[in-house]
DNA sequence: ATTGTTATACGAATATACTCGTATCTTATT
DNA sequence: AATAAGATACGAGTATATTCGTATAACAAT
């Protein structure tokens, strides 16, 4: 069974790197390195390895015109986003998007949060 | 680093045997072989391993009186279900629930959905 | 040109997840 | 009692994820 290339699940490590890849724009092995060491210590080779192994299977796309590779994600935040919700609604929901939904909101939702929520409503409501 | 036995995240094959254990209630290895086997083809003794190994990592409480050891889950599904989501929320959403709330929600929700949310919101707000 | 710095490539060690075969034990049936 | 059926335990093979050391190549500085 091949997979959808589309749909491939970064795993751990490689969530982490794809959310540095987000926030700082493409960028080689060592400004990568530099940021994750912020955070947490890990090898600069291990760096490297986990965005080859994200090349190969096309989390990421890189630009070897220079000698430092750079790499940028394949997909966008948001997509990446909806596609590991989309799993988990899946896997944990009974494939119910509401239930995930109305699970993820409890008493610590400020009302900041909640009126947030409220105009999206109002917005998908008006399209549908 | 010792974990936190109340947050063990189960992995794929654990949370598929979760899903029958808290929709058919205390199970033994063959009633949940036989369900799973509705959807996906398993070995007996696969299913066995897995429930074993969730025994070790207190996933699953098993009554071991009879012969038929039998397993019931450690946790409720709302339990696991936060405890899932706080996960994603911290990985893929930098901590906030309601950018995650705001990314599911999308056009292929429903008018009833979106009441049930709506009406879920409300609650919330009297509570705070 | 030689040396030092910095890059990629590659292989290997370790950890975890998943799968299943075989051994062994318990109970039921003849 | 002997056999069959059905259960758990255990070990091992395979796959994937993660980590990093070492080799080698590219470039810079002297």
């Amino acid at each position: 069974m091949l997979r959808d290339k589309s749909n491939i699940k970064p795993t751990e490590a490689e969530l982490t790197l794809l959310n540095i890849l987000w926030k700082i724009g493409p960028a080689t092995v060592r400004q990568v390195h530099d940021t994750v060491s912020q955070s947490q210590k890990t090898g600069y080779t291990t760096v490297l390895k986990i965005l080859q192994i994200m090349h190969e299977k096309t989390l990421v796309i890189r630009d070897e015109s220079n000698r430092a590779h750079v790499y940028a994600p394949s997909n966008s935040e948001m997509v990446t986003q909806s596609s590991l919700l989309k799993d988990l609604v899946l896997k944990a929901f009974g494939g119910s998007t509401s239930k995930l939904v109305m699970r993820a909101l409890d008493n610590s939702t400020s009302k900041e949060e909640i009126e947030d929520i409220r105009q999206l409503l109002n917005e998908l409501e008006q399209q549908s």
